[in-house]
RNA sequence: GGCGGGAUAGCUCAGAUGGUUAGAGCGUCGGAUUCAUAACCCGGAGGUCACGAGUUCAACUCUCGUUCCCGCUACCA
């Protein structure tokens, strides 16, 4: 395996259109902090890079919808987001944001200098543009006429009612979402990254190179290199973002996806120019292939960093390249998807709300059920039993227990260990051992096995005490209780080190508790860290049980943010634009039975219907299979359909009409079917 | 439909390159104990490793097929 000098930890850059929650931290933050202060410990160069990631469509609308500047909504978010890292010790060595004018400037020169070398592609096409507003509209920025679920808000890019993906162009009655008015399409000129150049080199460096990457990580690389990589644009038109450094060119921007990841580069060197002499020239940090770049990211952003950043490194071409790209699945809450826009999450602020001063509680829970390997699910029962049952009744019952008995037997100082029995020998060697286990986890990244290993070290310590029975002992033999309690308080000073990255507060609290200055990893397996007659601070609790009460809150909580989702999602979509009664006419609505009823091969979502249309029947397809698993059980029943479309061709066969369903709240399609039986081609006026 | 990931004890999850009785924590049942936040400690029960074939002396582990979940992708007048 190769060797490196220094280690650069990034993670993702969090998008601020919102502030930060569990999924989050358990996918992203919580693992590169771990990795990242473990390594400290060990003495090792390091940095781990944070930032802001604050370009961006999204975040135009969100400031648009609230009537503020986008540059407010970012200040806003930005500073929510780095309090909660700051406040859950995620341990940033420089946590900036992409408006800084570092950003801005490094940035540029990326650009420029691909430009320069002749990297990019230019191309010309048409996109919409609003003559009123007098600029081009982001995808975002069109709403309109969702073609399948007729949803009539929905965006250029995305129905968020059906939750189909569109392009700008699918969109019936396209409007702008500036100024309102109808778009018309321009020609207009990007700048491409053609990816497709890379395809060999990247099949070659993932592929062949780097197999021991994660599975869902390699797969997911595996799957995009097989279909083909295509040019990406790097530009689009909107104002807010960092300016196209080109020449005559006005009112384009970096593609957020271009300018976010050359962040960590940013920050970087921000990082370096404010600490020149702790951290040396940024390049050493990207620029020698001595340093080893790792990007912690969730599995929405694989693609971005296997392949789209790499892309760009290795045109820029004095770059490094990532040695490894950990990324975590999803986390779902009590079952369901997290989500920001429907308020099912957690958010680390509102946490820290409820739960003061228990941020290592959330780091334990997120990290013993990190979404490692599959999805999995947090729940506050879960959470619960996790703190009360390992945290209170495992590690700190034992230091507790540790404490509160040679302060009752020595007066709070530490006894003198006199001769070792075997067991002793054991206990301490298990100390050693633990060491070496928690190493090799930690460098494969398997983080949740890691902290079981060190909470091994704590049930050794209770089973210590249980089978050496001190407060018997000291009826007849004080100098061996001694011994004993001298062998469990290093087992404590050790639990204080093994378990620093992952429970960094409650690290320093058992230190303080036994009077012990910062340790380094180095010094896990002693058992000589606390020397005979060292006074002892008063024991506290080194964690405190959670009531059912506090539980129920919670989960209380969210019911009712389910409850609020609900009711608000029956909200009837706005009435639509006058139309005439000629206009009406113009529709042919008729009613049919339905002969045969199929799904299309190769194709989910559609149904094949055979209609008996009182007319000769025709055929008519419609994308509401997922609706219907068992199309046969239409047959015979009646359904409306408008039969003056032209013909359309979908899958190689044509359909001859729409068939007409209503839009559930959940999305859901259910057909619109008479129910008395109509004659077939009966018209609906 | 294509591609990728997943499916292992009641629950949440581990199980490199195939090899003796498949693991952990929680939960549950029983025992022991009282220094400790009724915590700790010991023991038991509990799994046809999604399903069906195949390769092999041997498969949870490899191959093929099927079902279900997640993601990307195609399709959605």
């Amino acid at each position: 395996m190769k060797t490196f000098k220094r280690t650069t930890i990034t993670s993702a850059l969090p998008y601020a259109n919102g502030p930060v929650h569990i999924g989050h931290l358990a996918g992203v933050y919580i693992p590169a902090d771990i990795y990242a202060r473990y390594l400290r410990l060990r003495g090792e160069e390091v940095v781990y890079i944070g930032g802001s990631d604050e370009h961006g469509v999204p975040i135009t609308i969100k400031a648009r919808k609230e009537g503020l500047r986008p540059q407010d909504i970012v200040d806003r978010y930005h500073s929510i987001i780095k309090k909660s890292f700051e406040d859950f010790g995620i341990s940033f060595d420089v946590y900036s944001r992409t408006t800084s004018d570092t950003h801005k400037q490094v940035a540029s020169e990326f650009f420029r200098s691909l430009y320069e070398k002749g990297k990019f592609v230019e191309k010309t096409s048409e996109q919409y543009y609003d003559a009123e507003a007098g600029q081009f509209l982001a995808d975002r920025y069109i709403t309109g006429t969702c073609p399948h679920c007729k949803n009539e808000a929905a965006y250029g890019d995305q129905c968020e009612q059906c939750g189909t993906s569109l392009s700008p162009t699918e969109l019936l009655n396209p409007k702008s979402a500036i100024s309102g008015s109808v778009p018309v399409m321009r020609e207009t000129k990007h700048w491409y990254l053609p990816l497709d150049q890379y395809q060999d080199f990247l099949s070659d460096w993932i592929l062949q190179g780097h197999k021991e990457w994660k599975p869902n990580v390699y797969g997911q690389c595996k799957s995009w290199l097989d279909m083909g990589l295509q040019p990406r644009a790097v530009s689009r038109d909107l104002d807010w973002g960092i300016p196209v450094p080109v020449a005559g060119v006005e009112g384009k921007v970096l593609y957020v996806w271009f300018d976010a990841p050359i962040g960590y580069i940013s920050n970087t060197q921000e990082m370096c120019a404010a600490q020149p002499e702790k951290y040396g020239n940024w390049e050493r940090w990207w620029k020698d292939p001595e340093t080893r770049l790792l990007h912690f990211i969730g599995k929405d952003n694989i693609v971005f960093h296997c392949i789209v950043f790499p892309s760009m490194l290795r045109a820029e071409g004095t770059y490094i390249l990532p040695e490894n790209v950990p990324a975590n699945e999803f986390l779902n809450l009590e079952g369901d998807k997290i989500s920001t826009s429907r308020n099912w999450a957690v958010w680390l602020h509102e946490y820290l709300e409820d739960f003061p001063g228990q941020q290592d509680v959330l780091r334990y829970v997120l990290t013993a059920n990190a979404p490692e390997t599959k999805d999995n699910d947090f729940t506050w029962k879960d959470f619960q039993a996790r703190n009360n049952n390992e945290l209170v009744a495992i590690y700190g019952n034992f230091v507790n227990r540790a404490l509160v008995l040679t302060q009752k037997y020595f007066d709070g100082c530490v006894p003198a260990l006199g001769a070792l029995d075997d067991y002793d020998r054991q206990v301490l060697a298990d100390c050693a051992s633990i060491k070496e286990k928690v190493e090799t986890l930690l460098d494969s990244f398997h983080f949740r096995d890691a902290q079981k290993e060190a909470m091994n070290l704590a049930r050794i310590g209770n089973k210590y005490l249980a089978d050496t029975e001190p407060w018997k002992v000291v009826k007849n033999d004080l100098k061996r209780t001694g011994s004993i309690l001298n062998v469990s308080l290093q087992l404590a000073a050790n639990l204080a080190i093994v378990f620093e990255p992952f429970l960094p507060f409650s690290s320093e609290k058992l230190r303080r508790m036994l009077h012990l200055n910062a340790l380094v990893w180095r010094d896990l397996g002693r058992t000589d860290l606390l020397p005979e007659g060292h006074r002892l601070a008063a024991p506290e609790l080194l964690f405190e049980k959670i009531e059912d009460n506090r539980i129920e809150a919670q989960v209380k909580k969210l019911q009712e943010t389910k409850h609020a989702n609900e009711s608000s999602e029956y909200r009837p979509q706005p009435q639509k634009a006058d139309v005439s009664f000629e206009d009406f006419t113009r529709l042919d609505i008729r009613v049919g039975t339905v002969l045969d009823c199929r799904k299309v091969p190769k194709a989910d979502k559609l149904l094949e219907f055979r209609i008996d249309d009182g007319m000769g029947g025709r055929t008519i397809l419609s994308g509401i299979a997922a609706y219907y698993p068992k199309p046969e059980e239409l047959i015979g029943t009646q359904v409306c359909f408008v039969a003056n479309f032209p013909p359309r061709k979908l899958r190689g066969i044509d359909s001859e009409g729409m068939i007409l369903s209503a839009e559930n709240p959940d999305g859901s399609l259910t057909l619109i079917q008479p129910k008395k039986e109509l004659s077939n081609g009966a018209a609906i006026v």
